[in-house]
This record gives C-alpha cells, structure tokens and sequence, in this order.
DNA sequence: AGCACGCCGACT
DNA sequence: GTCGGCGTGCTC
C-alpha cells in the first residue's frame, strides 16, 4: 500500500502529496489522518497521511518511493472530515494544506526529529583497527558507553569540537545513529500503587508488623483500606511519607507499582456546583424552540442571534447544548479568548460536567493535548473555548455556537488568516449541524448576511444565509441603562481642561459616597507606551521594523513588538543628548495619576498591558474587584467584555472617538460595538446603572445610535456608508502583502504582480471599478502602495488590495496569478502574504 | 524549510 | 592549486 502524506514543510512547492511505501508492520495502522514520520530530502519529518492507495496507483516512479519511518500516534488525531475541511481551508485562504492542519491540531503534535547516536555494541571487539582509528576524544566513548543513546544536540553541547570524529565513527558504524519524531510534550503518566492481591495475608502480617516500621505499616494500612490503585502522590500525601517507604514495601511483595495513563487537569481540585435549566423568558423560549428544531432535523443551518446584553443567551446556549447531548450529538462552543474566564468555564461545568473540555491559550500545551484528547477520545461531549475550538475532533457535531460574534478575535492573524464563524458554517455543511451567532451588536457582514443585503454570488463558506432570530428585551425586564454623552468641545470652553468632564466627576464622586462601583474604559488603540525626546521629538525606533519600540517598565528594557528587537532604556536622548527623555505612558496610566488627585484615598484597578501580562493577572484584578477591593476598574478595550458585577453603577468612557478616526473602514463598527459593549456592563442586577461617555465628536452617528441603544439605526446608517464607499458587506477584500529587502526589486515584481492581475481579471471578463454603484460582477486592484508597517524585520513591505464583488472566484485567480511568482524566477524572492477577509487593514 | 550540488574569491 | 562563499533546485 501506499500513503499520500503531507509533509511538515511550510512552504509551496512542497505543497502536495508525497507517496510512501506502507511497510508491512503497518499495515492496517496507517490510515487516512494518521501522523507519520518519513524520510524526505536527506533527514526524517513529520507528516500528515491524507490517503492510501494500493501501491499500482501511485504515479510517482516506484525506485523513489521510499518506506514510512514511524507511525506516531495509535488513535490517527484526524478524522476525514478534518482532512476535507483542511484542503477548503487551504483553497479559502491560500494557505498552504500543512499550515491548515497543524491549524487544527495542539501543538503538542508538531513533533521533530531527534538524532541520538549510540556505540555499536559488536563493533569495537571485531574491528578493533578501524575503533582505533577513530580515536572518540577522552571520557566521550566512556560517557556514550554509560549512558546509552544519547541526544546529537546534547553531545554537541558536551564535546563542541567532536563533530569530526563522531561523523567518521559514524561511517565506519563505531557509533550508530538514529532518527525519531519527538512531540514536544508526552501523554503523562502517573505511578499508581496497587493494593496487595492477598488482602487477608496482608492483614496479619499487618496485625504482627514490628513497631519500628511504623511508617510501612501505616502505609500498608491505608493500602487494605484503598479500593483501587492508589497515584502515588496520593498516597505519600495522605500517609505523610516518602517513596522509599512505598518501595520497602514494593521489594517485600506486599504492593505493586503500575504507571497508568493521565490527563492534566486544568481544573483539578475544583468542584463545579451543578446547576439546573433556569426558567426561561418568552423571548429566550422562542429563540430556543428555533435552534432546537434545527438541531433535531440535522440540517446545515446559520442562525444570527441577535440579544441584548444582559437577554440571558447563555442560558439559552446551555440548553440548546443539552438538546444536543439528549441526541447523541456533540457541541462546540466559541467564546472570545478574553472572556473565557473561570466564572465562564464554571457555567458549562457546572451544567454538563466532566462532558465538557475547555481549550484556550492560557493552558499549558500539555493541558491543551489532555483536553483535546478528551475530545477525540469520545470522553467530552461539549467543547468550550477560543478560536481554535472549532476543530474540537468530535464525530457527529450537532451545534456549533459562536458568542459574541462580532470579536476580531475570531479571525486569526496568522496563516491560515481563517474566520472561525467561516469554518463553524462549513463544518456545518459536514456534520448536518446548526450554527448559532450570538451579539448585541453584530458584525454587519453577518447581520447584512441574515436580512439579504449580502454581495451577490455568496462563494464564501456558503450554507444559506442566517436567520435572524432576537431577543430585545433584558432578562427580568430590566431597562438598559441611560447614556449620557458629552459634549468636550463644551467642556473645554467651560473652562474645564481635566479629562474628566463635570458630568463624569459628579458621577464618580457620588458612588464613592454611595460605595458603589465603576468602570472607566479608555478607548485607545496602539495603547503602547513609547519613548519620546521633548526637546528634538526624537522616537525610539526598531532598526528592523519601520515601528516604535514599546517601553516595558519592569525591565526597563525597549523592545519591538514585530521582531523581539530589544535594547535598554536611554537616559539621554541618543540624538540630541537632551536629558528631556519621557516615557509615554499607556494613557490609562495618566488617567490614574489624575484620578488620585481628584479623590484622594480613591482605590483604582488598572488593567492594561501593564498590569495583564502576566499569567492569570487578568483573573486576578476582576476577582478583587468583583470582591469590591476598589472602587474603580480602569482600563482599555478589556474591561468592556462580559463582566457582571452587581455594584458597578456608573460606566465612564473617557474618550469615545478616539477609535473613531483610524483609517479604516471598520473604525465605527468597532466604536458602536465598544461603547455599547461597555454600556451593558452597567446596572445589570438590582441596582440601576448609568453611562457617560466623553467625546469630541458627540453627533456621529456610532456615538449617537449607540447612546439610544439603537443598533438597527446603527447599521441602517453605516450600510449607507458602506454602499457609497465600495466596502464590505457590498463587496469582498483581499489584501495581498509583498516583502523583500531591497526596495527597487519589490517595487518592481509589485507593479508587476499587480498588472499581471488585471491583465487576468480583464482576460475573464471581470475586471473593473468596485464601489456602491459598479455592476453585478466585477473585480478591482488597488496598489501596490506602502504597507502601513513599510518594513518589518529588515524587509520593505508593500500591499495590493483586491476589491471584488458578486460571482467572481477571487481566490482562484490569484492563486493562478501568483503561481508563476511564487516558483518561477519572476518572483525573485519577494515573499507573498495573502489575507482573505482581512480585518486588519492598518 | 533544509540540504545538496555547482561555479568564482582568499588562503596554505 | 584548494577551501568555502551562498545561488538554484529538489525532496516521494
């Protein structure tokens, strides 16, 4: 038989196929989804079988095909509809089809070789001449003797000029060498004592045990006792002894020892309190009755739940899931990575248990193998995590629900560049599984998606469009709190030049009377602190990168964000030599400052790149501040999301429209999204909440919809928008970026590459203006111009941007486009990134 | 991506 | 005259 493997090369021409020989161990044990180590090129990698073919069916010349080296894994990791879903993946986003599946799997699997060497053991007695000729340098031979294999690497480290002699020791076969794919972690095993099989023999002797062994007999004790194996670290724990007590007994025949197979429990030790179905309201009844007919009749379907924060959707998911489980069927849940706190893990937990596997990237990467073994291995039913969730391995998906569907986060940055709504609809189409897209406020492609307005000619993950489902009413019939927006232009020629306007003053200083708490969101992007020269208005710059470099505080220590460049901090301007050097701070720091001096004795918690970098920091704050240690939560984009205090009365947003001017056509998506994210933080228990949000430009329309809670006028008016510029959702994008050191080149092979482009839309006919007016059909390219970030590690950057509507296959014409630049020499090593959908237009 | 094979500069 | 620079090209 013969296995078609991808190999775990990331690059384009060794995108496809290679055909291995299934050697006869093997056979019946590879499969399609199996992980494989092959020989390729001269060393062994990992690589993904994607099918098996009997031998007759190969093209390739059979004197090449070469044998498979190891089969890695018992269980295959990836089921054939991953496989399927990896090749749509590779053709939707234009990634290559290794990128795509190691996308979909831990990264615990990304194994690499290992060599180790070894003495032959016969070669020494019966070539003694050729040994001697060899001579291994002193005390390397008696080490390699000692210590068996031993790691290629950890002999260089050793002997760093042996290199000569173990290759020739090598040739002549003094030493042997081996190569093995090594995960980076393994599946953990934990030693177990098992108690002894004759227990009535145990007792006595147990009963007759000399006193001086009084440890031994506690143990052996606690052992007649235990029911089953007991993990070692239980039982020292729990008899307060050390292993060479457990291992008398072991050596007298009393205990046996056994490792056992085990997970890494994120939430060890944690009980979740179960909860039971709550009672739902008319509006949570009708959406419910809609998923769950879905999910009963098995078919593809998207729904757009559109519920206001603080409708109860959560509760309608938990019971939509339940649904699933009564059926057989499987459920994944998406949720933001930055709301995927305890208390949201605790709400799934709590209602479903040990069924429930919960993958993000605050695990270690053998916590996230564990919990995704979970999955394959059929001992979890419900999947709870980030993005990257979507992949969970389960069998028969009946529902898929993606939570604030409107987070960036769901689109990832790096290659693949997928959306997780994109891949959920297309998993659906496999599984027979419904989808649902939960907000407050939806993206407007989704939302455009549901209510038809939609480019023509969907060719994107397809599956029909969402049905609308909403629930506009507030659980318990509690109003949205009222939003008060001012006006600082007013304030300013008040007289009041503070960042607080009166309003949010009088706000603060009234629920630190009252004890009650709040939140202040400071709007900002790029929220970096920087270093400036005031006296020549020099920035600190990475010699890499066209960008800033970031201040970190604690280290003291300038670094790139782009490239890890870092540098120590200057005390004097490096140009001017000016002692006028200042950090800038994150804003959220200033506001601080500022707070303390307007309430003095005033308990704040900031939480910003600062004060979250490290592990569980994030977790920390929110808890201290649920537990009302402070009085004000302070801080950027990521207190908006999904917090539920009780206390918190008043919702401060200190300046609204700073996200309001980016050149990007998303900025007042995201700005409505914000504020009325932040709003719904307010008031959300008994007692009522309050918002003021500050802004310089207090009648646009995101600021003002958004005050109203209004999110249909919202889109009414920015569809409008959308229309007249040519933007999504009345047109599609993909933003190509070009890279190469030197500059001249890149602009040329970019000129190049995007006149090669027109010339093919021209050729299918397609080729034309892209805005609110254009035809049915057509496809523009703008650029090449500068990237936003010109150069990024010691390479120039250019962009060209693709504007197409209606039916035309985009993807398929660049990839035909590029080919040519890509492998032949036209390209000449300038580096191609393809983003489809792009978020990120900066 | 690596590693090999292949043509032109600074060394024993 | 050789060692080695990294420029193309292939990997089942």
């Amino acid at each position: 038989m013969i296995a078609r493997v991808i190999v775990d090369v990331p690059s384009r021409q060794t995108d496809r196929p290679f055909d291995y020989e299934v050697p006869l161990a093997l056979e019946g044990w590879v499969e399609a989804g199996s992980r494989v180590g092959v020989p390729f090129g001269g060393r062994v990698l990992q690589g993904f079988v994607v099918g098996v073919i009997p031998s007759e069916a190969s093209e390739v010349d059979m004197s090449k095909i070469k044998p498979i080296a190891e089969l890695l894994d018992p269980l295959p990791p990836l089921r054939p509809d991953l496989i399927e879903l990896a090749s749509w993946l590779s053709v939707k986003y234009c990634c290559t089809m290794i990128a795509a599946l190691q996308a979909m799997l831990p990264a615990a699997l990304k194994g690499k070789a290992e060599r180790t060497v070894r003495l032959s053991e016969s070669f020494e007695e019966q070539e003694p001449e050729a040994a001697a000729a060899v001579l291994l340098p002193d005390g390397l031979r008696e080490w390699l003797r000692r210590s068996g294999p031993v790691k290629l690497d950890t002999l260089r480290e050793r002997f760093p000029d042996a290199g000569a002699y173990v290759k020739a020791a090598i040739r002549i076969g003094l030493l042997e060498e081996q190569v093995a794919i090594r995960d980076k972690v393994s599946i953990r095993k934990v030693q177990t004592v098992i108690p002894p099989v004759d227990r009535e023999g145990a007792a006595e002797a147990l009963a007759a045990w000399p006193a001086r062994a009084g440890k031994q007999r506690d143990v052996l004790a606690f052992m007649l006792d235990a029911e089953g194996p007991v993990p070692l670290q239980k039982l020292l724990a729990d008899t307060g002894t050390t292993g060479s007590t457990v291992k008398a007994l072991v050596d007298k025949g009393w205990l046996t020892m056994r490792e056992v197979e085990a997970s890494r429990d994120p939430y060890a030790g944690r009980t979740f309190q179960r909860t039971e179905p709550l009672p739902l309201t008319e509006g949570q009844q009708e959406v419910l009755k809609w998923i769950v007919a879905s999910i009963d009749a098995r078919e593809p379907k998207p729904y757009l739940l559109h519920g206001v924060t603080g409708s109860g959707k959560t509760e309608v998911y938990l019971q939509a899931i339940q649904r699933c489980l009564d059926q057989g069927l499987q459920a994944i849940v998406l949720v933001p990575e930055i709301s995927l706190t305890p208390q949201m893990v605790e709400r799934f937990k709590g209602r479903f248990g040990d069924a429930v596997a919960v993958l993000h990237s605050r695990l270690s990467t053998g916590e996230r193998y564990d919990e995704w073994r979970k999955i394959r291995e059929r001992r979890a039913q419900v999947a709870v995590g980030a993005r990257s969730a979507i992949f969970a391995p389960f069998e028969s998906i009946g529902l898929m629900i993606i939570d604030e569907e409107h987070e960036s986060s769901y689109k990832q940055e790096e290659s693949p560049k997928y959306h997780a709504r994109d891949v959920a609809i297309m998993r659906a189409k496999q599984h027979g599984a419904t989808v649902v897209l939960g907000s407050a406020t939806p993206s407007l492609e989704s939302f455009a998606a549901a209510t038809a307005v939609r480019p023509s000619g969907n060719n994107g993950a397809g599956g029909g469009a969402p049905l609308l489902l909403a629930m506009p009413d507030r659980v318990a019939g509690r109003p949205m709190p009222p939003v008060t927006v001012v006006d600082m232009r007013e304030e300013l020629q008040g007289g009041n030049r503070s960042m607080f306007s009166r309003t949010l003053y009088a706000g603060l200083a009234d629920r630190l009377e009252r004890g009650e708490q709040s939140v202040l969101l400071l709007n900002r992007r790029g929220y970096s602190t920087f270093v400036m020269c005031r006296s020549c208005g020099y920035t600190a710059a990475c010699p890499h990168c066209d960008i800033s470099l970031t201040y970190h505080q604690k280290t003291r220590v300038l670094r790139c964000h782009y490239c890890g460049h870092s540098e120590n901090a200057p005390s004097a301007c490096p140009s001017c030599e000016s002692e006028h050097i200042r950090f800038f701070g994150t804003g959220t720091q200033k506001v601080e400052e500022e707070l303390a001096k307007l309430f003095p004795g005033i308990r704040v918690i900031r939480m910003d790149v600062d004060t979250t970098t490290e592990k569980g920091s994030h977790e920390k704050l929110l808890k201290q501040f649920g537990e009302r240690k402070a009085d004000v939560l302070l801080g950027t984009q990521m207190v908006a999301k999904g917090l539920d205090f009780p206390y918190v009365t008043l919702v401060g947003v200190v300046a609204a429209d700073t996200s309001l001017h980016l050149p990007d056509f998303r900025s007042a998506e995201r700005t409505f999204q914000l504020l009325t994210q932040v709003a719904g933080r307010a008031g959300r228990h008994e007692l009522p909440g309050e918002v003021v949000v500050q802004s310089y430009a207090p009648e646009h329309y995101a600021i003002q919809t958004a005050q109203h809670h209004d999110y249909d006028a919202f889109v009414r008016e920015e569809l409008a928008h959308r229309r007249a510029m040519g933007y999504p959702p009345y047109c599609r994008l993909i933003l190509v970026t070009m890279s190469h050191e030197q500059l001249p080149l890149l602009t040329e092979v970019g000129d190049r590459f995007a006149q090669r482009l027109r010339d093919a839309a021209l050729a299918a006919g397609v080729y034309g203006r892209v805005d609110g007016t254009s035809g049915p059909r057509a496809l523009d390219v703008l650029g090449p111009v500068a990237s936003p970030i010109a150069r990024m590690k010691d390479r120039y950057r250019f962009q060209c941007m693709i504007k197409y509507r209606g039916n035309v296959d985009a993807t398929a014409l660049l990839r035909e486009t590029i080919r040519p630049f890509m492998e032949g020499s036209e390209g000449r090593g300038v580096q191609f990134g393809i983003d489809v959908d792009p978020h990120m237009i900066l």
